[in-house]
DNA sequence: GTTGAGCGTT
């Protein structure tokens, strides 16, 4: 996505991509293309967004057609406040197309501007929306689609350190402890539960149709009602008859 | 409503 086409870059053949750093999260092409443009003809401003949300990542790509004209916005624009923030402006380094650079004037001033930019302090990294976001994305398809965004999550894989907190534990307890109680309290019942459950658990099928709608019963927060209550369908279900349960064949499995 | 190191698109 540009801001003059829809269908990626117009034309990338002889342009100066500047990196915009800093901007604000509301800074849009639309509020960089003026300012950057006073300093030259901007060929292109594009603004990674991101996928997911769709919401600006803080940085922004504008590039020029003539690499003096670059170094212009550098100079002039590097550390000017846009909207509230001061951004930072320098010679794109990555990307589909790396910056020619050949002419030593070009050459001296992205070291400048490097060295500018090297002025800001490293600040500790604590980003709670990224590791919720990577963590779904990695929860729903772990390692299916690692393409061109694989950089990116290594990028920001480098600040998993901190991340385990000792909230999953005490609640790990908990349900453990629940399920040993269960468990003893239901005593010789519970195998014939446990079998009956392991098969259900078993069939893929149902776990993937069940979860929105039908919630395992295993896991209700108060069973006694159920275990005082032999009629309960539930009991059924769990508690086959063991007449059944002695004479299990083959047959009877396709069924069930 | 929030966040803040970094390098890009149909």
């Amino acid at each position: 996505m540009s801001h003059f086409g829809r269908t990626g870059p117009p034309d990338i053949r002889d342009t100066f991509s500047l990196l915009v750093l800093n901007i604000s999260f509301r800074t849009t092409a639309d509020d960089l293309f003026p300012l950057f443009e006073r300093c030259g003809k901007v060929v292109d401003v594009f603004i990674p967004r991101d996928r997911r949300t769709g919401d600006s990542r803080g940085f922004a790509f504008v590039r020029y057609k003539y690499a003096d004209e670059a170094q212009k916005a550098i100079d002039r624009l590097d550390g000017r406040n846009v909207d509230g923030r001061n951004i930072m402006v320098q010679f794109a380094k990555y990307g589909p197309n790396a910056v020619p650079i050949h002419k030593g004037r070009v050459k001296e001033g992205v070291e400048k501007s490097r060295d500018r930019s090297r002025s800001r302090s490293p600040r500790p990294r604590h980003r709670d929306r990224d590791d919720r976001r990577r963590s779904r994305s990695r929860s729903r398809s772990r390692e299916r689609h690692v393409h061109d965004r694989d950089r990116d999550y290594r990028r920001r894989s480098r600040s998993r350190s901190r991340s385990m907190s000792s909230s999953p534990d005490h609640k790990s307890h908990r349900r453990a402890r629940d399920d040993v109680k269960r468990k003893s309290r239901s005593k010789s019942r519970s195998r014939s539960r446990s079998r009956s459950r392991s098969y259900h658990s078993s069939s893929p099928a149902r776990r993937s149709a069940s979860p929105p709608k039908s919630p395992p019963p295993q896991r209700s927060p108060t069973p006694e009602k159920h275990a005082n209550g032999k009629d309960s369908p539930l009991s059924r279900s769990v508690s086959p008859s063991p007449k059944r349960a002695s004479s299990r064949s083959p047959g009877s499995d396709s069924k069930e």
